[in-house]
DNA sequence: ATTCTTGCAAATCCTTTGCAGGTCA
DNA sequence: TGACCTGCAAAGGATTTGCAAGAAT
């Protein structure tokens, strides 16, 4: 995995790049996310921001525009949850799908061969040029579905 | 595939089947999806039967309404556009995927046995109860990539 | 010094809700 | 009649935008 200095380093790379300036809020963005594994809104990251950080300001509207620049640059990714919104995670992994619990809201990754070769047979047959694709699996996980 | 009095018949059996009634703006919105092939917003669906039938009193709040029954009930289904919204089609047919054209937004839909098995395997390896599954293949059709 | 960023408040977009009047069974 | 529906306007939640002040290069 990469290292966090590395990351940083990369970012920063990638800002000059295009013009864009390092700021403390877009680093504390990366560094959030690097540190915590899973799933997060930008309300999330926000607040969780906000609350160990207490002394530096920050505005949502920064959080989501940065995510967004993140998105774009391939280091952060999103699944979508309709118009409950979007949640963010590292994006740097191996490209991978989700289950997603209805019941508790814990989202499970996967990967599976099978499909991704699969996706690209079907993007060919269709003459499509495929930039993304995107799988849910929608359910119980094992706890919830024990629950009822 | 089943014609139109029989799809009615099928509703209006659901409808009294829940204690709901059947009303001309139910009608409308059934027929419309009935009538029309391809995907359409709640605000599409609104704005066209206004415009095919200018004497019925029809509120966008009633399409939505009535679409999330229908969608429930399993006569219609939706794909999911994030923030910018959902896109209905009349859900009877079999259960099927969608490519997205990011460029002119034509939806394909296809059918795929190797990944709706393996997608079963998946849920099965995780404990988890399937309820539903999304799949959408992003990218440019044959006619957006040839422009470029 | 210039360019880019920020946070705030206001605006937007899609969707839902409260409610009083209207319709269906 | 009574239960359910409707359209309207207002509310809601997530996200975006305009803008003047502030930070980075």
């Amino acid at each position: 995995m990469i290292t966090y200095p590395i990351l940083l380093e990369k970012f920063k790379a990638l800002l000059k790049s295009n013009s864009l300036k390092f700021t403390k809020q877009r680093e504390l963005i990366l560094k959030f996310l690097y540190e915590n594994e899973g799933h997060f809104t930008p309300e999330d990251i926000y607040m969780l921001i906000k609350k160990e950080y207490p002394d530096v300001n920050i505005g949502i509207t920064t959080v989501y525009r940065t995510l967004t620049l993140l998105e774009n640059e391939g280091i952060a990714s999103s699944i979508s949850f309709g118009v409950q919104g979007k949640k963010y995670e590292l994006g740097l992994k191996k490209h991978h799908d989700h289950l997603i619990c209805t019941s508790c809201g814990k989202i499970i990754e996967f990967y599976d061969d099978t499909i991704e070769r699969q996706q690209e047979k079907i993007a060919e047959k269709y003459n499509f040029k495929m930039t993304d694709h995107t799988m849910k699996i929608i359910g119980l996980c094992e706890k919830c579905r024990n629950q009822k």
